[in-house]
DNA sequence: TATTACTCCTTACGTTGTATAGTGTTCTTC
DNA sequence: GAAGAACACTATACAACGTAAGGAGTAATA
C-alpha cells in the first residue's frame, strides 16, 4: 500500500470514492479491480443481503482470496460506503424539467426504487457522511429542482431532510411487505392468534392502531403495498402543500 | 425450554414482549431474568454502541456465562427486537394537552431525545414488524392526538410516516454531530483538504450543497447541532402546514 | 424416593474480519 | 544487465462471535 502522508484512512476512502486512488507503478500486475469488486459485492448484497457480502464472500466469486482484496479496499466496512455511493450512480441522468412538484415527485420515486433495487441500502449505518460522488449527485440534484422553484434558503434542508426521510421510511415498509408476502397466510394466521394470547387486551389499548390497520386491510389484495404506496404519496403532496404554503 | 405448540419462535418472541412468559415450575431459581439481561444489553448499548452487545459481554456484566442467557432468551435477535421495545417505555406518559400542533412538535422532541439517549437505535434493523407494548404505546399517542384534533383518517398514515421519519432523520444528524465533534477541529481541516485534493472540481459540480454547507457552518459554533435542529423543526412545521392546508 | 423439569456451566464448532509472513513478479536504479 | 525496491497474491493464524450439545446439580412432583 501507498503511503498516504499520515493522512489516515479517510483519505483513502475518499480516493476510492473519487476514483482517485493511484494505480501501482511496479510489481505483477492486478487480476481485478475495486469497481469490479465492488459491483460483486453489490450483487451478493442483493441476493443474499448485507451479511452475505464477507470478505470470503467477495474473494470467491471472483476467484481470489479473501485476502487479496485488502491490496484494493482496506477493510469490510470502506467496501460497504463504496458500495453504497456506487449504487446511487443509477439514478444520474438529464436534469428534471416541468413542474417541480412533478420534477420532486420523481426525485423521490425514482430514489424509492433504488431503495427497492437494493434493499440492503437500509441496513447501511446512516451515521456516516461519506461525500461520495453519487450520492452527493443525488442530493445535488433535489437541490437543483428546490432552487428552481424559488423555494428560500433557509427552507431546503427541512425540505431535503423531509423527503429522504419519507423515501427511506416508504422502502422500508415495501422491503417489509416484500419479505411479509414470502410468509404467506398461515404464517399471518398463527402470528394474529398469538397476538390475542398474549395481548387480549390489544384492540382496547390501542384502538386507533387498529383501526388503521383495519382500513389498510380492505384495500385491495396486496394490503400492504397499497398502504406503503399510499402514505408515500400522500406524505410527499402534504410536505409540498407545507411548502407552496411557505412560499406566498 | 417450554414446547410452545408448534408456534415457533414468533411466538416466544411476542411473551417476551408482551412480559408474557412462562415462569419455570421446577429447578433451581433463575439467578437473573429477562427484564435485568435487556436493562443490561441497553446500558452496554449506551456506551459502547450495539456491537458491544454480544451474548458474552452481558452475561460478564451479570456474572454468568454467554449461554446461560439462552434460558432467558432464544438469541441475540430476539434480544434487540426487546431492548428496542424496552427503551420505548421512557415515552410513556399523560397525555399531551393544548393545541394538536403543540403536541405533535412534544411527541416529536420527546422521540428526537430517545434516539439521542440511545443512538444505536438507529442501528436496529427497521425491517422488523415487532408489535411490542412500547412502541406501539408510542404510536397510538400520535394518533391519538391526530385523531383529536380531526384529521382525516385517510390522511393519518401518511402524517404518521412522515413524522417518524424526520425525527429518525433528524437523530441521525444529531448522533453524527456528536460523534463528529468529537473528532475535533483537526480532523476536519485534514478531510477538507484531502476532499479538495480528490475533488478540486466539487464546488462547481455541487454548487447548491456548498451553498447550504456555507450558510449553516456560519450560524454559530456548534453548527451542525443548530443546522440540525433547524430543519428538524423547520421540517415539522412544513409537515403541519400541509395537513392543515388538507383540513380545510 | 424416583422422576422430571429446570438452571447453569463447560466445551466445542463454524464463521467472521483481518494481522502477519512469505513467495513470486515487475519496474526502477545502478 | 543485475540488484533491489515496490508491489499482488496466498497461506496460515488468531481472537471474537453466535450458539449447539452435553452434563452436573437443584427443586418440585409423583
Amino acid at each position: 500500500m501507498t503511503e498516504y502522508a499520515g493522512q489516515g484512512e479517510a483519505m483513502r476512502t475518499l480516493e476510492l470514492l473519487w476514483g482517485k486512488a493511484a494505480s501501482p507503478k511496479r510489481g505483477p500486475s492486478q487480476k481485478t479491480s475495486v469497481g469490479e469488486i465492488v459491483t460483486t459485492a453489490i450483487g451478493i448484497a442483493d441476493s443474499e443481503g448485507l451479511s452475505g457480502v464477507t470478505m470470503r464472500a467477495v474473494g470467491r466469486e471472483l476467484n481470489r482470496t479473501a485476502m487479496s482484496l485488502y491490496t484494493y479496499v482496506p477493510g469490510r466496512d470502506v467496501l460497504v460506503t463504496l458500495m453504497y455511493d456506487q449504487v446511487h450512480a443509477e439514478l444520474s441522468g438529464p436534469p428534471k424539467t416541468g413542474h417541480w412538484r412533478k420534477a420532486i415527485l420523481t426525485w423521490s420515486e425514482r430514489l424509492r426504487e433504488l431503495y427497492s433495487r437494493h434493499p440492503w441500502l437500509l441496513e447501511v449505518s446512516q451515521a456516516r457522511p461519506a461525500l461520495g460522488p453519487h450520492e452527493q449527485e443525488v442530493l445535488e440534484g433535489l437541490l437543483r429542482i428546490l432552487a428552481g422553484a424559488g423555494v428560500a434558503t433557509a427552507v431546503r434542508p427541512s425540505v431535503t431532510s423531509a423527503l429522504y426521510s419519507i423515501v427511506r421510511e416508504a422502502a422500508k415498509r415495501k422491503v417489509e411487505a416484500a419479505a411479509e408476502s414470502e410468509q404467506g397466510a398461515e404464517w399471518w394466521a398463527e402470528r394474529a392468534k398469538a397476538l390475542d394470547a398474549v395481548a387480549p387486551d390489544f384492540a382496547e389499548r390501542f384502538p386507533e392502531s387498529v383501526a388503521i390497520a383495519r382500513r389498510q386491510s380492505r384495500s385491495g389484495d396486496q394490503p400492504w403495498l397499497k398502504a406503503a404506496e399510499e402514505s408515500f404519496t400522500g406524505a410527499i403532496t402534504l410536505l409540498l402543500d407545507g411548502v407552496e404554503a411557505r412560499s406566498d
